[in-house]
DNA sequence: TATGAATGAGAATTCATTCAT
DNA sequence: AATGAATGAATTCTCATTCAT
């Protein structure tokens, strides 16, 4: 806690600019949302927002912060080593889910942009998917030397495995209302469609 | 034959602009390009563009219209009738994960446009998505109805079933260079990934 | 002596605002030298200057009545009444150039603003040029009636007279190296110049 | 004669907007003055201005171009060869007094900009000013060679010959009626002044 | 039909000034 | 009296769109 009150302060207000730019953005588009309507919804004036951030772009680079704070990405490698997949499947796919239905909106803001901007979209990549991807390549690679499942690309499986979360996000985003609806039960019939998809 | 020859040079005028727009807006999205940068990559004067299409949102309506031309998307209802599941399975993945490579492009323009805008993506995705999943259901049912896999939500197992395919074109558009590299690898590791995960 | 000593105290706390303001204006112009900076400079709040300063044009104002404050215009026409010609030139030159080289750093700040304001101008110059040239104007028409120099007018002489001390300063701030590094010579050589131009 | 028409027109939008830049800057200055009111007394509009300039400050240097095209400063080493010093003055005054009136306005715009802005002042300095300022001086030189007249540092002869050019230049931008209204007495009071200041 | 200069609405950003603490 | 966060008017600049040639 070296955080004076000023400071602390000071990322409250950043916080509450974060989280009306995340709920206007989110809904439009980063590029068709102006200050003044970031401003507007966080109920301050345009030039109040300058206080907190250097620029525009400076706002969305505050979003994505959001995504490596307070990371629930604890799946470290120590964790997976023993587990055979059933119990890996179990350990990953609740988190991972949860946690795309709690930062949606976040996300719904940020991928877009990552999408269309090569440079927003390699730092991030690198930081929240590489590792995550090394993380259950280095799982199946160990699976593979146990024979517990057929041999394979381990990148190859990693991101296969990878896939069905990020596109059933992607769904959602696109306004498929049934996944909006029961993300619970693609929780639960995920978890079975990946331990049969890769076990032996 | 309805058309003259004017509207079919009109028609090809039209493509070459679109053509011009998919190549700028992929690499750096809709809102960032402008017309301006558009009408340099297809030779033409920026006024030019403007007997061709009403407006800029007019041409991301050309663009989307594509996704919708020449369809392959053959896999009528009549033909998967009688097919197994892998049959299905064989007949489903090569065409869609073709389909997604062909058109890379112009998905990856479409793509964030529809996340940020649900005035565009509630009739694309009603349009293209809806009456896949709606094939894809029925399928689903049949074979549960014919007791050859486990009874659930056919809705829910469609959308699971076709996640993957949007997950892998997710991961290639945020810049993973392994999904782009191995697309073949992915296409065929897809139709075993699929078949068992579905499998009674 | 009216002043409190409370005024006083306000008079001192001006007076540092201002030293602050022309070291950063002199460097960078008043239009482009915020109130931030002047504040920083001076170790205060930007607000508070506005405890000393109704505005920053006052400020400006306030810079410019440095000029005629402890002013050693003492050239009064009394001293010079019968003076010759070369005692005139060598009382006049020095007190003029170290003027300029005293305060050069303010004058650097009103030039610019009074080139480009003549609602400022009008009033410096009828208050600091005028009754220069007035007493230099009247000091010549002397020695014309004296006949010690020729017959002309003397308010262009007067101006032609103080010209070079104009110029000189200018180069100076034009960035002139020469200029800046020496001078003193230039005080010296002056003196000789003003008096072989202006001798009979 | 290799421009195209286009280009040629160009350069005359371009002309048209100095023209109307230097009028209202030469009142206001340069940063209180607004590309609205630019455009407005170039009659076109604001956007327009961006058709022919980068940014505001490429309007300045525009301006500042100006003052390098079409040079009369045509005081080449070799006509000064062997000149004597009467001949010199009478060669080099009116040139440089007419082409101050002839260019009052840009001189007016420029000045106080390359005062407050040494980024300017040092490029300008050096392509106007440094080379008068050698042919000047070494003219000078040759002078003292030829003993004509007395010993001393020629750069700051030169600098204290021009010094009174640029004095009556400022004091008519600061506002001096009797030098605005009398420039060609100035100019023949400039040349006898000049060489009486300088002779043996 | 093609052109590209002109337009001006709209956006991001700055900064003098105010005012609650 | 001092502070400095908040304000919003004003400014620069962009760019979709129009239209005379």
């Amino acid at each position: 806690m070296s955080d004076t009150f000023q400071e602390q302060l000071k990322q409250a207000r950043r916080n509450l600019i974060i989280d009306a730019a995340i709920e206007v953005i989110s809904e439009q588009g980063f590029q068709r949302t102006t200050i003044k309507q970031i401003a507007s919804k966080a109920g301050i004036a345009d030039g109040t927002i300058y206080n907190y951030f250097k620029s525009k772009d400076d706002i969305l680079l505050g979003i994505i912060a959001r995504l490596s704070e307070d990371e629930t990405q604890d799946l470290s490698l120590a964790k997976t080593e023993r587990l055979d997949f059933a119990a890996f499947v179990a350990m990953f796919v609740s988190p991972r889910m949860d946690e795309i239905d709690g930062r949606y909106q976040t996300l719904k803001v940020v991928f877009p942009e990552m999408i269309t901007n090569a440079a927003l979209s390699r730092p991030i990549y690198d930081q929240i998917y590489t590792p995550l991807f090394v993380m259950v390549e280095t799982y199946f690679q160990q699976l593979m030397d146990a024979e517990q499942i057929d041999m394979a690309d381990p990148a190859l499986l990693a991101r296969l495995f990878a896939s069905p979360f990020m596109g059933l996000m992607m769904l959602r985003m696109l306004g498929d209302e049934h996944v909006a609806a029961n993300w619970e039960g693609y929780k639960n019939a995920m978890s079975q469609f990946l331990q049969k998809a890769f076990e032996k």
